[in-house]
DNA sequence: TTTTATGTTTAGTAAATTAGTCGGGTTTTT
DNA sequence: AAAAACCCGACTAATTTACTAAACATAAAA
């Protein structure tokens, strides 16, 4: 039950690039220098939010990376989508597919794991990098 | 975010535990054959449950394994503590610790994880293992 | 136009974790 | 005594994680 540290970071990375949004674009040393995180490690996370359209990039002198659209339109959970895959606490209840185990039916466990699946995403798709940089405490 | 083969297994067997609670003791081979798990790994998770009083244990022919207590009293929650650890999205705001990184104050993200953290909490330790055999669909 | 700053991409890899297996115990009941 | 069950430590193969290396492509500035 935990994020890897991809996640993490990549959700960090995005933070700074929402802090910076209108700035211009932001070189990933730079990211990766603040927030503590291997700048190539990082490049690789980036290379996945851009293909995932979160992020977009400008190559050479003064380039760098930059919010694909405004920090309230991007959710944590799309960051964590990309990043980690479909949100689910077990692979039988993965989020879209209607995919089912061979117990289905008289399967007494997959109710837990979809509320549970519901409350992250819940939870995930609620907070917008907006949200983020504009509150110090989310409401508990 | 993902539960580990482990915690599922045990939440699997934990039911079935339930099912056959007052039944006397259930034999570790069939409860693994019942959900196709390897009785071997079964054994070293049922250590760890006897070992946190999920379980306890009878031996001898005719032995086996009983809930510790009457299934209502067991949340899935108890049972994903001992076989995964403190429930958390990240490491920084592990359940109990109080611990905190070096960047608390200006950490922006710590709000997300802190919520996402009591939602999931919440959920698991709100359903029990009677929840889980009374009714074939958990209330979304 | 050369230099340099930046992003792009593929490949590799060491450490950790996971998900078990193996092989023997010991204990208790029949 | 024998059978049925639990107890336990060591080992391991596969997978995942978290990077590193290196070369290349592109764009801007000098």
């Amino acid at each position: 039950m935990k994020l890897s540290a991809k996640g993490q970071y990549g959700v960090r990375a995005m933070v700074v690039l929402a802090l910076n949004y209108r700035a211009g674009p932001m070189p990933i040393k730079e990211i990766a220098a603040r927030e503590n995180i291997s700048s190539q490690y990082l490049e690789q996370i980036f290379l996945e939010l851009r293909r995932a359209d979160l992020i977009s990039s400008v190559r050479g002198a003064r380039g760098g990376y930059i919010l694909a659209r405004d920090p309230q339109e991007i959710k944590i959970g799309d960051i964590v989508r990309v990043l980690e895959g479909p949100i689910a606490p077990v692979d039988c209840v993965l989020e879209g597919s209607e995919e089912v185990c061979e117990r289905t039916g008289d399967c007494l466990t997959r109710g837990v794991w979809e509320k549970l699946r519901d409350r992250i995403t819940e939870v995930l798709d609620d907070i917008s990098l907006e949200d983020m940089i504009s509150t110090r405490k989310v409401s508990g």
